[in-house]
DNA sequence: TCTTATTAATTGTACATACATCTTTTGTGT
DNA sequence: ACACAAAAGATGTATGTACAATTAATAAGA
């Protein structure tokens, strides 16, 4: 549904706030159909992106690195991480050279989750985003992109 | 900062994928900006959006009128009124006619501090989106459009 | 009419976020 | 060495969200 019919407005006031309006609308009903993707396998959006970060990592991350890459900037990574280790998925490590810093790494266990979600939410969700040209989601990414670039 | 830099990530997986991961990046952002705003006055972006839900209405709405035009649909629009109710800015009254509805409306106080957040917020942030013309703005909610078309 | 189904709203529980504060450890300057 | 500032995490509290279960009132059907 458009956004202007599901959110049963007659009219926006500008074409920007109607594109305000629209990403909040589509930010939310994507992260509705992770939600839903990922629930039968007991990991929520939030803690799946921290398992993804790990995996595409090098070597070792410290909790700030891993908080770095999330896409909600002031998430609480502590108490998601805190979540995974309850679930044997992630390790949390003391760094010997700097005993304020903890190192975060994937279980085994953790590691092949990890690998088997990202097929699935890759399959699953290319073919819900195929409704996109190559060029009509550049077009918009760039286009979002000229607001992101002025925030800090 | 661009969402690449932004979630320090090397390369997307497609063009799609950085539509998806900047749509929820942006949004992240947004109403982060909409939330500091609003913060001094004592109201979160979640109940100023009610706020102005009924300021824009006609007469009185039931509580299931003012969720369907909620930008977040699963939100749980019985405790944001709550909210509103402890500060005093919207009533709560039983319909007489059918008893299992509630009647919200808002006070003057409620009607005094929308149109004056109202004002702030559009003042404010029609600055902050002036980074789109209006045919980029309108290309990309087109293009974002697409995509909420195939959601139910 | 009486039973059952449906609808509107609230509530319970687990989870995530925002923001401030605290603890522990390391770094710096004297 | 000692005092103090800065950094990395963890935690407390209020807020909002997801989903299921519950309550109360109305509608529908035998």
């Amino acid at each position: 549904m458009k956004t202007q019919d599901a959110l049963k407005m007659s009219a926006f006031q500008s074409p920007q706030q109607r594109l305000v309006l629209t990403v909040l609308h589509a930010s939310s009903a994507m992260l509705s159909s992770h939600r839903a993707l990922l629930k039968p396998h007991g990991v929520t959006p939030e803690q799946f992106n921290i398992l993804r970060i790990l995996n595409g990592a090098d070597g070792a991350m410290s909790l700030a690195d891993v908080a770095s890459r999330m896409i909600d900037r002031n998430s609480n990574t502590s108490r998601l991480i805190d979540k995974l280790l309850a679930k044997g998925l992630v390790q949390r490590v003391t760094c010997p050279s700097d005993r304020r810093r903890v190192e975060i790494t994937l279980t085994n266990e953790g590691q092949r989750t990890t690998k088997h979600l990202s097929l699935l939410m890759d399959k699953t969700l290319s073919a819900l985003v195929d409704v996109w040209t190559n060029e009509q989601a550049t077009q918009a990414a760039d286009i979002l992109d000229r607001w992101n670039m002025t925030q800090p």
